[in-house]
RNA sequence: GGCGCAUUCGUCUAGUGGUCCAGGACACCGCCCUCUCAAGGCGGAGAUCACGGGUUCAAAUCCCGUAUGCGCUACCA
């Protein structure tokens, strides 16, 4: 535990979904936040208006709702936004940025964007060191200020970087990162369209938010500076920082769209579980320290340490997403089970309704080992639900011999005289007809399956025969004996 | 180009000077279980700890350099 209740805040821009990284930033704020007993605030920082999305805002909300990372403060579902819309705030930015150019920590630049390029492309011509704004503006004199504001003249605030000791940063999962303080550029604080960077708006949100641990990307990690200078001229005091590692693709570059599905929602659609997103992000670039690896969100909260998270990126591996999905739905009760396998017979050819509790929690028993996704419930075991319309060609050739047909027609008829067979019952039934036929029980079972199901894998084949009951098995194994020539 | 960060099996990771010729998980392979497919159990293969120098009796672990990768270098976040 850390000395102080901690207050931290997930910030992202709505600019259409919510990324996996996003989503991974957001899980180390939560948990760290509520491992310390903190809160975990949302804050919406939409100051570019380019890229601005309709909708967006909702559907972030919608995706955290989801996964179960609410916020204690922040924007809410349905419209009251309350203080956490940084367009919203703009006066709030304009008053600090009108202090630091007071204090002459700030000052506006006129400079147009062509003379802003050309500047650029001399220094690259010129193979300088390094690309930076050459402070012109910042010659300008008050008279020559006033007049150019008076005439509406097109400007931006700059950040006065001045000469003077390396900027220190102390992170969490770095340790001391230094920069020397010429290799910072006079960053744009205000745009001239009067909306603040990120920059102005984030140091200035998070000093009056009483954020006590930036856990951002570590993408970050080389503007950081400049907001130490920000909150060092403000006389405001510096927060923790904690810079994430990235989530990678496969080739280890940044996470894209490119190289595979990055927003959550699109797991969701996929039919993840909230749980194994979840517990699969969080191990991307942290571990216990121990060998588990099966996390529900709680648990995670109580394990969770910022100290313990990785320094390099971590690629997003599907794979083990996968093992994890299948895992976690093991580990859910039948009962629990119950409702999505409702939900996918609803989604496909079927109706929920035509079927009783008693019936699916039995199917959900038997799948539940098979499964890695929900809608394999449909998708691997259709037969449940309706009869085979064809056989599987590679199986019947595999399986169905001369004389199935015939050992079935017995099998069926003993099946006829058992009243409500269950497992035990159709297992005593087939190993006494193969018995009598003087065959092994696989002459019996394989073809049996097949007729049943129209597939050579699932379940045990008495556990199948005695879901599906005795009159559908004989109805099943008769058309079969029809329909496989 | 500049600045910064990183580098342990294919992937996620354990490891904070000796117990490591490096442990676990996913994926892969084999065996067991078995009516099939899974699940489960057991086992295998897979990392000269990026490379090169130091420091030390001893280094994956500390220091320096190199290489590679990545990030930033916007009036985007």
């Amino acid at each position: 535990m850390i000395n102080e209740t901690p207050r931290v805040r997930f910030a992202p821009s709505p600019t259409g979904y919510l990324h996996v990284g996003g989503l991974r930033t957001a899980l180390y704020n939560y948990l760290f936040a509520k491992h310390n007993n903190g809160d975990f605030v949302l804050r919406i920082e939409d100051t570019d208006r380019n890229r601005y999305v309709e909708g967006a805002l909702e559907n972030l909300l919608d995706t955290l709702e989801w996964v179960g990372l609410t916020p204690d403060e922040g924007p809410r579902q349905g419209g009251n936004y309350g203080p956490y819309i940084q367009s919203e705030r703009l006066d709030i930015y304009k008053k600090y940025t009108d202090e630091l150019v007071e204090k002459g920590k700030a000052y506006h630049c006129f400079c147009s964007p062509e003379r802003l390029t050309e500047l650029k492309e001399s220094q690259r011509a010129a193979k300088l060191p390094q690309m930076k704004y050459d402070k012109k503006c910042l010659d300008l004199s008050k008279e020559e200020v006033a007049e150019k504001l008076a005439n509406n003249e097109s400007h931006v605030i700059r950040l006065n970087v001045e000469p003077g000791s390396k900027v220190i940063i102390k992170d969490i999962i770095r340790g001391h990162v230094e920069f020397d303080r010429n290799t910072i550029d006079d960053q744009v604080l205000i745009k001239s369209d009067g909306y603040p960077t990120y920059h102005m708006a984030n140091v200035v949100d998070d000093h009056l938010m009483n954020i006590t641990h930036v856990i951002r990307g570590e993408e970050w990690l080389s503007s950081t500076p400049k907001h130490i200078l920000l909150y060092d001229y403000l006389g405001w005091e510096i927060p923790e920082f904690a810079h994430l590692p990235l989530l990678l693709n496969a080739d280890r570059s940044k996470l894209s769209k490119r190289q595979g599905d990055v927003a959550v929602e699109d797991y969701r659609e996929k039919g993840y579980l909230k749980d194994s997103l979840v517990n699969f992000v969080a191990l991307l670039g942290w571990s216990a320290g121990d060998d588990k690896e099966f996390y529900y969100l709680d648990e995670l909260t109580k394990a969770f340490d910022l100290n313990r998270v990785q320094k390099s990126g971590a690629v997003f591996n599907v794979d083990k997403l996968n093992w994890l999905n299948g895992e976690h739905i093991k580990n859910m009760s039948n009962e629990k089970l119950l409702p999505y396998l409702k939900l996918e017979l609803d989604k496909s050819e079927f109706n929920s309704g035509d079927f009783d509790d008693e019936y699916l929690l039995k199917v959900v028993e038997a799948m539940k080992s098979r499964l890695t996704f929900y809608s394999d419930f449909i998708e691997r075991s259709s037969y449940f639900f309706k009869a085979p319309e064809s056989f599987d060609e590679d199986i019947v050739k595999k399986r169905w011999k001369k004389y199935s047909a015939e050992y079935l027609e017995k099998f069926i008829k003993a099946i006829e005289t058992l009243e409500n067979p269950g497992h035990d019952e159709f297992q005593d039934t087939l190993k006494k007809t193969a018995e009598e036929l003087g065959v092994g029980n696989g002459q019996l079972i394989h073809p049996a399956r097949l007729a049943v199901s129209g597939i050579g894998v699932g379940p045990g084949v008495f556990d199948l025969l005695a879901i599906l009951g005795k009159e559908e098995v004989i109805k099943r194994i008769k058309t079969a004996i029809e329909k496989i020539k």
